[in-house]
RNA sequence: GGGUGAUUAGCUCAGUUGGUAGAGCGCUUCCUUUACACGGAAGAUGUCGGGAGUUCGAGCCUCUCAUCACCCA
């Protein structure tokens, strides 16, 4: 044939001989280079007219990714799928894109701009760091879809999707839809109440200085610090503090003049806005209501925040009582949302200390009146309040947790304990200490002080209370700065009016989750889903499209605290529409530049230079686009239908979507499942798809995570290099059980490499013994039950298999092809077709010629989704072929019309007897390649029907040299027991009389165990009672043919008896 | 702390209306027999994590305990 080069020659037909193994390397590239140029993989290719659609897309992997064995997993999984259906005839859509990723990709940028000592981002601005990004886009994106095509994924590559495209400083040849779409969805949600701006306590990434996802943030553990502070009471009060243990005898009661707070992060002291006690907690009932001063600060500005009760502080932690800082911790922000406790934002967006505001004299005072209740305050005056002391101002805030630290310290308010260096023996030390804290034992390590007091010589008799521990500290998962809790303007979406929709589908299956555990999980997390913060401080990105100008009063009135105005438009031209609706047609509407924008201070719309009085109207007002953009799995959200030209109603959009199926990671079911559910109801009230297949992370041989530091890394490409695509792809298939661990070993893919080989082999063998290989052929109408008997089992394969795949069982799948090909086709039917294939029987040589070529086909046929190479290699091979192996008729025969009931019998008592011989044999140590006679005692006529049309084959396999009838075994034979007939072979003065009585009772020790099972639940009378006929039925026809065999083993053992 | 799952051969894992346990790898022995040593033949190994319950019958269903993993706080 013409697309692959090699192998058959002109001469007749006739083909050369087969390479010895399938070199993958180098014709992997070479059958991948001809499906494309034949367009196999394009969107309808292969589909039967009026076909059914079957569309999967392609989780889009980041831009800057390159392929790693998770993806290898996932994508080997959708192509076996697609490639499956294509076979079948379906209209098929396998699309491929890229997700733009926001942060990961100005990471990579930013990181090789600073390598080439470029000017950084800020320096640039924003159009020129864009047009960088496009630029490297070009050149380094999408390596992984080339990737790919290494491990043969058959997607459409001429509809590669990217979420930037058609965005507005896309260069040329980025045009596309993605852009449009997430504008237009954006609009259409603002519209419709969907979308919202507001305050909340985000994930904030001091590096990056931008919002992140939560889902963005992992918690390490890390060694951290657990610091015990006094807040001294307001006004001198004291109080007993009374300490118990379980049984309630009180272990410690003294006099106490504070609370004892314990916490891990100092610095945000600062922005404390109350103590919480649990109202349970009887160590503070007395404090209650009372107010406590923050111990830092200036001295004569303290501020005195209150003790209030909650649900939240945890009684047996710490001391029991916590501080509340709002602004900078979640669990604190929900007490003071609960509590309307102020929530003082203490740090820039670098996370330094605040250097902004009012000098902190002036705040305290405000914050005090606050505290006390005098003042009111609301979330945009507390936000305005810079509550850092001057001495901290502009201090990181790791230099200011430990200035923190020093500073009470030093003022001792520290809670202090005896310290185990010191001389244990002194007076000072053996009294009694003041800390009455429980849990964690003190430490002698003081971070950041360690020597600043006391000499090696001289321990001090008391040290504070700082306890080592491991603490979960939040990392952004790229970049891995430490998380800042940050109280900032973002846009949500209003996720509770959205989800409804998505959980009804799951609810009333019309989205189906496999594994159903991805089920509850999908249910437990929409049921309590909080709003979706969609803004991200980047660049990269879709631009909010937003615009803000000033309040229609400030027009005549400068100096108006009208909050702003919001335009939210899909462009410019859209902005100014609306902007004209809004001032009146007189007034003229300008832009601020991205500089200007950035500089931007609330206060000043104007900005043009003009210096305006208040009484001097304004003419022009200038519009300032939010320099935001959205959150990455906004558009990746609109994947469904984004990737088919939505807005626009395309062909492709009408056709494929909603699609089919959709394949990805459990740790993207919130990110992105439950995102594309909710959107694409929200914009097209449709489900996405219909089900979701959820696969675990792919991990080492042990389990592990691969990563880097690890150095576990296994790259898919490097296993391609060394075993090619198949062995891959197969082993993927293999472990893809549902919901299964996926650990992946180079052992295993060894052996699919072997799997391949063997394969290949069979081919070589048809090619060995010259059968013909003319090409498509159908079925072929046989007699022989060999034949008939492989026919059916191709039959049952095929059934096993469809069944499988539609049920996302690819392991199953890929077993039953494994176990067809290996144990069925090569182990016994070349095997049986030897003689034949050698003999004289021309019509059954031919008919057995044909059926080899069939089976051998069928296999291929099967294979090629999972092996797609080395299956197409193959089946090139033929003379002539109408389509290529990537679009062969996938069958639709069935085991009920192939499978003969009677050659099936035949051919397992033939197989069981040589096995049993074999294993007879072996046993008894019959050299292998000695020829031995046999004996039968006993035949039945269907054994011996079974025999004789077999006999050729049984002799061969089982290297027998006659068979003989006999009334009675002679002494000294080794017997074997079968049904329809009891088989021996002599061997008087060869065999080991003791060592084959010992084989025959081991045989009569497992049959006497299957016995009593069967005959145990037979006897009960309950069992025959209450189980299904066909169950009893069974047990029954079991039990004969056992104790069949059991008469039999017990006649041989007899015989053996008398011989010793 | 909340959630989800796992525990089956030496290892890695299958095992769906509950019918009496399998595969691959590894291991042992033998075999270079004309498709294949990336091979062939034979073989060994299980209290299905512990305990209890439902059932004629439980690896599978229920409860409980133990250990581990992952996700979210």
């Amino acid at each position: 044939m013409h697309w692959l080069n090699g192998c058959v020659n002109d001469l007749g037909g006739k083909t050369m001989a087969m390479d010895k193994t399938f070199d993958a390397k180098t014709a992997e590239p070479r059958i991948f280079a001809e499906w494309e140029k034949a367009g196999a993989f394009k969107a309808g290719a292969n589909a039967k007219p009026g076909a059914e659609t079957y569309c999967i897309q392609l989780p889009p992997p980041n831009v800057t990714g390159v392929l790693h064995v998770g993806h290898a997993f996932n994508h080997t999984l959708m192509d076996i799928l697609t490639r499956w259906k294509r076979m079948q005839g379906f209209d098929v859509l396998f699309q491929p894109g890229l997700d733009h990723a926001g942060i990961a990709t100005q990471l990579v940028v930013e990181k090789q701009m600073a390598a080439a000592g470029e000017p950084k981002r800020a320096d640039m601005g924003r159009q020129a760091f864009l047009a960088k990004i496009w630029d490297w886009k070009k050149v380094s994106g999408g390596t992984i879809l080339e990737q790919d095509k290494r491990i043969g994924s058959g997607m459409d590559y001429d509809r590669v999707a990217f979420t930037m495209s058609g965005a507005d400083n896309a260069p040329d040849g980025e045009e596309g839809n993605f852009h449009d779409a997430v504008i237009k969805v954006f609009v259409q949600m603002y519209n419709d109440g969907l979308i919202y701006r507001g305050k909340r306590l985000v994930n904030w990434d001091p590096h990056f200085e931008t919002a992140i996802s939560d889902l963005e943030v992992e918690n390490i553990e890390v060694d951290g610090h657990m610091w015990h502070f006094k807040y001294p009471l307001a006004g001198d009060e004291t109080y007993t503090y009374v300490e118990k243990d379980e049984d309630g005898n009180i272990v410690l009661s003294e006099e106490r003049d504070y609370i004892s707070i314990a916490t891990t992060r100092p610095e945000t002291m600062l922005g404390d806005g109350a103590v919480a006690v649990h109202k349970d907690d009887e160590r503070y009932a007395p404090i209650v209501g009372k107010l406590c001063e923050i111990p830092v600060g200036p001295k004569e500005q303290r501020r005195l925040i209150p003790i209030i009760t909650d649900p939240y502080p945890d009684m047996t932690f710490g001391s029991g009582a916590v501080k509340i800082t709002g602004a900078h911790d979640f669990n604190d922000y929900e007490v003071a949302k609960r509590g309307n406790i102020p929530m003082y934002a203490l740090m820039d967006t670098k996370g330094a200390m605040r250097a902004d505001g009012r000098p902190y004299a002036e705040e305290a005072a405000i914050a005090q009146r606050i505290a006390t209740g005098e003042e009111d305050f609301d979330e945009a005056k507390i936000a305005a309040m810079n509550m850092v002391p001057e001495e901290y101002r502009g201090l990181d805030r790791f230099e200011a947790r430990k200035r923190v630290v020093a500073d009470i310290t030093a003022e001792g308010l520290a809670v202090m304990v005896a310290n185990p260096a010191a001389d244990l023996s002194s007076p000072a030390a053996a009294s009694t200490s003041s800390s009455g804290s429980t849990g964690g034992s003190p430490t002698t390590e003081i971070p950041g002080q360690a020597g600043d007091d006391g000499s090696d010589t001289n321990e001090p008799a008391f040290i504070p209370y700082v306890e080592n521990k491991k603490i979960m500290q939040p990392r952004a998962e790229r970049g891995g700065t430490v998380i800042e809790p940050a109280l900032t303007d973002q846009w949500f979406v209003d996720t509770d009016k959205i989800v409804g929709p998505a959980l009804d589908a799951v609810r009333d299956g019309t989205v189906k989750i496999m594994p159903e555990s991805g089920e509850k999980v999908y249910f437990h997390w929409l049921e309590n889903i909080e709003p979706w913060c969609i803004s991200r401080q980047l660049w990269w990105g879709h631009q909010i499209p937003v615009w803000y100008g000033p309040p229609v009063a400030f027009l005549t009135d400068h100096l108006t605290d009208a909050p702003s105005q919001t335009f939210c438009a899909a462009s410019e031209s859209e902005a100014i529409e609306k902007a004209r609706d809004y001032y009146g047609n007189e007034v003229e509407i300008g832009f601020l530049s991205d500089k200007q924008a950035a500089e931007f201070a609330s206060n000043n719309w104007v900005t043009d230079g003009s210096g305006h009085s208040s009484s001097e109207p304004i003419t022009k007002v200038y519009l300032r686009r939010d320099p935001d953009v959205l959150d990455t799995w906004f558009s990746s959200g609109l994947w469904p239908f984004g990737t088919l030209g939505w807005p626009d109603r395309t062909a492709e959009l009408e056709k494929y979507f909603p699609s089919d199926v959709l394949v990805t990671g459990q740790d993207i079911l919130f990110f992105w499942v439950a995102r594309m559910m909710m959107m694409s109801y929200a914009i097209e009230d449709k489900e996405p798809f219909h089900t979701v297949y959820l696969h675990q992370l792919v991990r080492d041989e042990k389990g592990e995570k691969m990563s880097k530091t690890r150095g576990n890394v296994l790259d898919p490409l490097e296993i391609v290099d060394k075993y090619g695509a198949d062995a891959l792809r197969f082993t993927n298939a293999q472990m893809a059980a549902l919901g299964g661990v996926l650990k992946i070993s180079e052992d295993k893919i060894k052996g699919y490499r072997n799997f391949g080989t063997k394969l290949w082999n069979a081919f070589s063998f048809a090619d060995h013994y010259e059968i013909p290989n003319p090409g498509d052929q159908p079925m072929p109408q046989v007699s022989q039950t060999l034949n008939k008997w492989i026919i059916g089992e191709t039959a049952k394969v095929r059934e096993e298999v469809d069944q499988a795949l539609t049920d996302y069982h690819f392991n199953t799948a890929a077993n039953a092809l494994y176990a067809f090909t290996w144990g069925k086709v090569c182990d016994w039917y070349v095997e049986f077709s030897k003689p034949i294939l050698q003999g004289d029987d021309e019509s059954a040589k031919k008919e057995t010629q044909k059926t080899l070529r069939w089976v051998l086909d069928q296999a291929c046929i099967m294979l090629h989704p999972i092996m797609p190479f080395i299956t197409e290699e193959l089946w090139g091979l033929a003379e002539t072929r109408e389509k290529m192996g990537v679009h062969a008729d996938w069958p639709t025969y069935t085991a009920a019309d192939l499978v003969d009931p009677d050659a099936d019998r035949e051919m397992n008592w033939v197989i069981a007897l040589i096995e049993n011989t074999r294993s007879a044999r072996a046993q008894v140590h019959v050299p292998a390649g000695a020829k031995v006679p046999l004996l039968v005692q006993g035949l039945d006529p269907k054994g011996q029907a079974a025999w004789d049309n077999n006999q050729t084959l049984i002799q061969r396999l089982a290297r027998i040299e006659s068979l003989t009838s006999v009334d009675a075994f002679p002494k000294g034979c080794v017997t074997i027991p079968m049904d329809g007939g009891t088989f021996g072979i002599p061997l008087e003065g060869l065999i080991d009389v003791q060592e084959e009585i010992a084989r025959l009772e081991k045989s009569m020790g497992k049959l006497a165990k299957e016995l009593g099972g069967l005959k145990g639940r037979l006897n009960n009378p309950k069992f025959v009672a209450s189980a299904p006929e066909e169950v009893v039925a069974e047990a029954q026809e079991n039990l004969a043919l056992r104790e069949n065999e059991e008469t039999q083993l017990k006649a041989a053992i007899a015989r053996l008896a008398e011989l010793g």
